[in-house]
DNA sequence: CTGAAAGCGCTAACAA
DNA sequence: TTGTTAGCGCTTTCAG
């Protein structure tokens, strides 16, 4: 019916009176074929809107130029930007990117690798769900040498190379914020820590108590999965119980959104009774009222550094003899949600928005 | 070095002392073949951890099992839910999804489209970019015969099947709830109106002031790209020449957005001088203060329908006969921007926070 | 500098 | 019910 013209090497061959291998050496421009014939097979080749099945290279090379991805989701900030860094470096190399979610369910994160597998790509790069405790999937993919990148959502007991944030510093810059504010009562909210960035956020956020002279109430610690509604919950579990707290440090965004929801409908005046910050730099961390204090996980630098990573494992070919380890350098925001004293308003003015 | 057991069907054909062919034939348990063998085979296969090489299964068969979709951006509520929708479904029936972002930019998405068409994708779909005026890049997938689905943000002038929202219905009744609230001087920001629900949405806006004896005053038309910043500037644009209106109703969540802080900044109250409606339920309008009024662009079922069509499409391998077109029911969603008589507050108590 | 031939792993006529 | 054979489109030794 339709122009189904599947134009091969062989069609240029023919219309050249040449072999399909001197056709495949010049397209591919070996250095031994002459400019003559480079030309006129290139010129061929457009004439006949030829295209190469990438497919049958993949097979002839054992190759596929597919590389996978497994993120959370891909409806935040943080992922999809990494995601876009990694696609563009990928692009750029002549290899395709297959973006797969795992919505931090460990049973789609396993089958998704082993999706993956079968697709044969070429290298996998993943953040990990909340849910995931066992890394025995992840051990076929090294055995295999195919290249793996973990990235910020890591785990420490597997040799794999990664980029994270210093979650840690970043948790402890923000809380000793807060206590330069002048809170002294400053809530916790955090996820059930199986991976490393809530722990170490939990970290950061212990020392600095401590440089300050505090130490950790474990009253002010909540645990939850960190949604938006969970930090409504969180928030009302406080204020119900009675306990004393004038500032909420959360792990994530979401739930300081919802604590910032609850805490308002209760009266209380954000940021003169309670302090807020979150972490993540979500874009409408900017949009609520007052504006919230958080921590800007510098996405676009992180995917540059997982695709380099990445693809200088992939140049050797699971060659691998060291586990690299990168760790970039967030960047705490303040806004109107931690600032009482006045201070530094001018340097976030129109990011605070009344 | 690492166990590199490429294992083959031909590792399981000689360690029973059969053919490759009676092996491929029991995997895929063809009709004509022996219980016997296919119990032997299957159990060999996962004794030694058989895996198919869908790449050789790709060459041979012509067809990669990969569908690719393009859309503007994931990072955005209503583009991956329904990308998650898509994904889910075809991953049930044993496809891969290549998830591409055209970043609203023209090149790019055509870049993309030749891409999927090298990585021999089995069927493409697609949500426009807002820069996309030309659709050659398209004819040559449908001439291709390849399946082609639009969503969303989709073209009239070229046959190909899609799934849409009723964009004008919905705005006609988001605009109309602004006039029952008692505004009477309703903006419209809106974008340079290449694609078609932008076009429907201000259809809409139009149509529903004239039903109630108003019409379009050009001045409360003000086109941008609807982002975050561009509703700012939008706001201040009205303020500033002093053209008085006291509702704007936005093709976009962000733009919306940026107007609210404006227009709070400016001293107005929030619904009580201006009221606000949106366009596209993204999870923020429920967090800003007030909660924004706008149209919950029903995602999953999006999804569910895209993959319906395109996989109905599939089936018929590109012996397309008729252009489908599913026009799906919008809900707009009525939040505090836009609630100034104080009717129907209950149904939405736990959305507006105060 | 180019051709001939083999093969990546799989499937599907055609035979038997 | 199974085996034989050929070939998807490409790359790559090995010869010339």
């Amino acid at each position: 019916m339709s122009k189904k013209e599947k134009t091969t090497i062989h069609d240029i061959a023919q219309q050249l009176g040449i072999t399909a291998s001197t056709v495949s050496r010049a397209l591919n421009n070996h250095p031994r074929i002459s400019a003559k014939t480079k030309e006129l097979v290139l010129k061929v080749a457009k004439e006949i809107n030829y295209k190469p099945n990438s497919i049958a290279v993949a097979l002839r090379n054992g190759k596929s130029r597919l590389i996978g991805i497994i993120v959370p989701t891909v409806n935040r900030d943080f992922f999809s930007s990494v995601v876009r860094g990694i696609e563009e470096t990928a692009n750029k190399l002549g290899y395709k990117v297959i973006i797969t979610q795992s919505h931090d369910n460990y049973e789609r994160e396993v089958q998704t690798i082993h999706a993956l597998l079968d697709a044969r790509v070429d290298g996998i790069v993943v953040s990990l769900g909340k849910g995931t405790q066992k890394l025995d999937h992840f051990k076929s993919v090294i055995q295999k040498g195919i290249p793996l990148v973990f990235f910020d959502r890591v785990a420490n007991n597997i040799p794999v190379c990664q980029v994270v944030i210093d979650d840690y510093l970043a948790a402890y810059q923000v809380t000793e914020h807060l206590i330069e504010q002048g809170y002294n009562r400053i809530a916790h909210f955090n996820s059930p820590m199986n991976i490393n960035i809530f722990k170490e956020r939990f970290r950061g956020y212990k020392d600095a108590l401590e440089s300050y002279g505090m130490s950790v109430d474990p009253a002010l610690v909540v645990e939850s999965n960190l949604q938006l509604e969970d930090g409504r919950q969180s928030a009302r579990h406080l204020i119900e119980k009675g306990i004393p707290f004038d500032a909420i440090f959360s792990a994530s965004d979401y739930s300081i959104v919802g604590a910032l929801q609850e805490l308002k409908k209760h009266g209380y005046n954000i940021p003169g009774d309670v302090g807020l910050a979150g972490f993540g730099n979500e874009p409408f961390t900017a949009f609520t009222d007052p504006g919230l204090t958080t921590v800007d996980q510098v996405s676009i630098a992180m995917g540059q550094a997982v695709a380099k990573l990445f693809f200088d494992l992939l140049d050797k070919e699971g060659r691998i003899t060291e586990t690299q380890k990168i760790v970039l350098r967030a960047k705490p925001v303040f806004r109107g949600s931690s600032q009482r004293l006045g201070i530094n308003t001018a340097a976030i003015s129109s990011e605070t928005a009344n």
